[in-house]
DNA sequence: GATAATAGTTATTGACTATAACTATAATTC
DNA sequence: GAATTATAGTTATAGTCAATAACTATTATC
């Protein structure tokens, strides 16, 4: 059985069905993401950091001496647009490049004292403007979303 | 317990840290929609929809007679910017656009028989590029995963 | 009737992504 | 070991989508 659509009559009082967008899960996906993401720009912009460079710095911390490329391909992005998020941390004085001594093509990144503690702030604000919009999920439901997200992510090999 | 991170030679053989961006639900989200969506994206390009236009069409099709600033909030996009994915369908003759008789400043958009068809095939050829990206996930996780993402979204307004 | 609000439009900008072309170094192949 | 090829970083540029401001026409409100 199946309902047709109503002609609206364009006073408005009709509810708009969906369209069907909905069904899909990456409309689903991005949906979820225009809420997250907005949010977590915001938090980190009061550190005067783009989402991009909060990633590259996150990154390099916890990768001392690692190089542009590499960088570039643990983040999914261009090796072309992480040269500006590079120099945006260098200028910074968040993150230190120097040549590498045995490949004198790559550059060492490295983040100073600054940048942990910039990335623990952001760190911190993140969190607390996730904390506030998954209210709603439970540990346990976060834990499953990730790891169905995660599932996804796999796929992209097959 | 903490592990610290090792610092890199250079010669690639260790493997690469995640960062702290692993953490966030957000970035999983966004490394999930970013297989999700250039497979969609190439599913509708073979009908030379961009994936805005086949949206806008789906809530068309489903809402005979809908207005651009009711399509617009329907999609969560900016009225000005719904007017090109309106241009483009009407040009295509995927949908018509007549003036509202009860208020003149509205138009009434209307899918077209081609729109319906079109609309069709788009819609067969995304389900296929997710039911193959989507594979490693059973009926029931899909469910799973969809109801946690709208509760999500759910929460943009609180 | 004057004022404010809404619908649609246009132009423009910004953020992020993607591509091509270039230089330098290193790895390879003959 | 010289020539060729591949890799790392860079620059410039273009494309896509989102966001803002300013404008006109029409309707609603005071």
């Amino acid at each position: 059985m199946s309902f047709d659509a109503m002609p609206r009559n364009g006073d408005g009082e009709l509810p708009l069905d969906e369209g069907a967008v909905r069904e899909f899960v990456g409309y689903n996906l991005k949906r979820a993401y225009m809420v997250l993401y907005p949010a977590a720009q915001a938090a980190v912009a009061e550190l005067d950091l783009r989402i991009p460079t909060f990633s590259g710095l996150s990154v390099i911390v916890r990768n001392p001496g690692i190089a542009p490329s590499e960088l570039a391909e643990r983040l999914s992005m261009e090796r072309s647009n992480i040269v500006v998020v590079i120099d945006e941390l260098e200028t910074r004085e968040l993150v230190t490049r120097t040549k590498s001594k045995t490949d004198r093509r790559r550059f060492a990144l490295t983040a100073t004292m600054r940048g942990k503690r910039l990335l623990d702030k952001a760190v911190a604000a993140i969190r607390r403007s996730e904390e506030r919009l998954l209210q709603r999920l439970t540990a346990e439901e976060q834990a499953k979303l990730v790891e169905l997200l995660n599932k996804i992510e796999a796929a992209s090999t097959d």
